[in-house]
DNA sequence: TCTAAACCAATTTTCACATTGGTTCATGAA
DNA sequence: TTCATGAACCAATGTGAAAATTGGTTTAGA
């Protein structure tokens, strides 16, 4: 019992540093291993636990056994996102994340993005209903994504705005009329334009700071705290 | 030809505002919705090309017919994102993001979760081999995440991770043997954490920052520029 | 010239089947 | 008995083709 058991560790050690598994790190499954390596499935599946215990290898029915840690599972499926998060909890992320969007793209902005998010501010303050508001405004936040020319931050801006809308979704209160004349957002909105037209940065990622704390504060009201 | 045209599409406009259309905007087929409204599928297709020119209604052939705007492709396809970006735009969103990351992790880390990223950034320092240093790295930034306590920005870092390691993932330097001792990153972890602890927001952002940027150096050297 | 039916192509859905890690159980050696 | 072994079985997953669905296009006919 004493080497008998570690000789099949060592065994498929020393094949997982010889093997050339494919780029996904997946290994043969157990039965051709065990054929190849000359032992029963028993043992390799032992030696094969060992391996996990140690985070070396990861296994799940039906897909396989692979090397290396078991990928991350929930960084798309938006759907069970939404169960797991709130509006709060979404309101906090827009905070951390979107002035600093604003701050790159004051840094990337070209004149034709700036002169669309301006019209996009304009449209917000002649919006006749608060449906057309919201779509412009989305519109604005959205070209603001677009204008720090990352692709990977206007994808993550995207999957987070997918996500508030679901969100917010179901509490879409009905309001009355339209986006008063003197909406704190259209000034707001003004002064983040301003500061991304003036190449500052800073002063884009405090006014879009200053903004979504406006925000907060009505989401906070409409929530009944 | 005067209102024997606009009737139909006066039809469908009553029937989108009465319909209870499911959570995804989706609008029966064609063929039933031209019997339900007792018309032609010839005359129903040109009102819907109406709505569809007006951007009140959206339409794809094998999916449907959709109310609102088109939605944004790209929100959630990894494998698409990775074709379109590079290195330096990830190192550019991480720089963007996870300053912010750190700085909420000061604000809501639990005492466990510290110890948690404390003992991380012991491993790193242990880490006998390149790869298993990563992996503690990446267990670290990923800690910090959990500790905001906020499940929608740990998502965001999960799926911005993915991208990160799929574009790096070519360009997989085989270095040799093991961190050195004096490795840049011990240090910047241990004052990140130290500022997480104090519940220093600022602190940690900052050192976050820094931290980053000389990632950035060393990923620069690295591409050769 | 307009309409309705037939047809087309993109997409989703369904289903049967193979694959694969996990589990149970009878067998047999120690 | 006790425990390892291997075969059979199980449930989750992947695969791939066929069928159904759906918006778009063409065509014959009134």
């Amino acid at each position: 019992m004493q080497n008998i058991d570690t000789s099949p560790l060592e065994k498929l050690r020393a094949y997982l540093e010889t093997a050339d598994l494919g780029e996904d790190g997946r290994l043969p499954p157990e039965r051709e291993l065990a054929e190849a390596l000359d032992m029963g499935r028993t043992v390799l599946r032992k030696a094969l636990a060992t391996l996990q215990g140690q985070g070396l290898v990861w296994r799940h029915v039906g897909k396989g056994t692979f090397m290396g840690e078991r990928p991350v599972a929930s960084a798309t499926d938006i759907n069970a996102l939404v169960l797991r998060t709130n509006p709060m909890e979404v309101m906090a992320a827009r905070l951390a994340f979107e002035p600093e969007i604003a701050r790159l793209a004051a840094a990337n902005a070209t004149g034709s993005q700036i002169n669309d998010m301006r019209a996009c501010a304009q449209k917000c303050r002649q919006a006749p209903t608060w449906r057309q508001y919201e779509h412009y405004d989305n519109r604005l936040h959205r070209s603001l994504g677009e204008a720090t020319q990352n692709a990977l931050l206007l994808a993550l801006l995207d999957t987070m705005t997918t996500v508030r809308r679901a969100v917010t979704w179901s509490r879409r209160r009905d309001k009355p009329d339209r986006p008063p004349r003197d909406h704190h957002s259209f000034e707001q909105h003004d002064r983040i334009l301003e500061a991304v037209a003036a190449r500052d940065g800073q002063a884009a990622a405090d006014a879009m700071r200053t903004h979504l704390r406006t925000v907060e504060q009505n989401l906070r009201e409409s929530l009944g705290n």
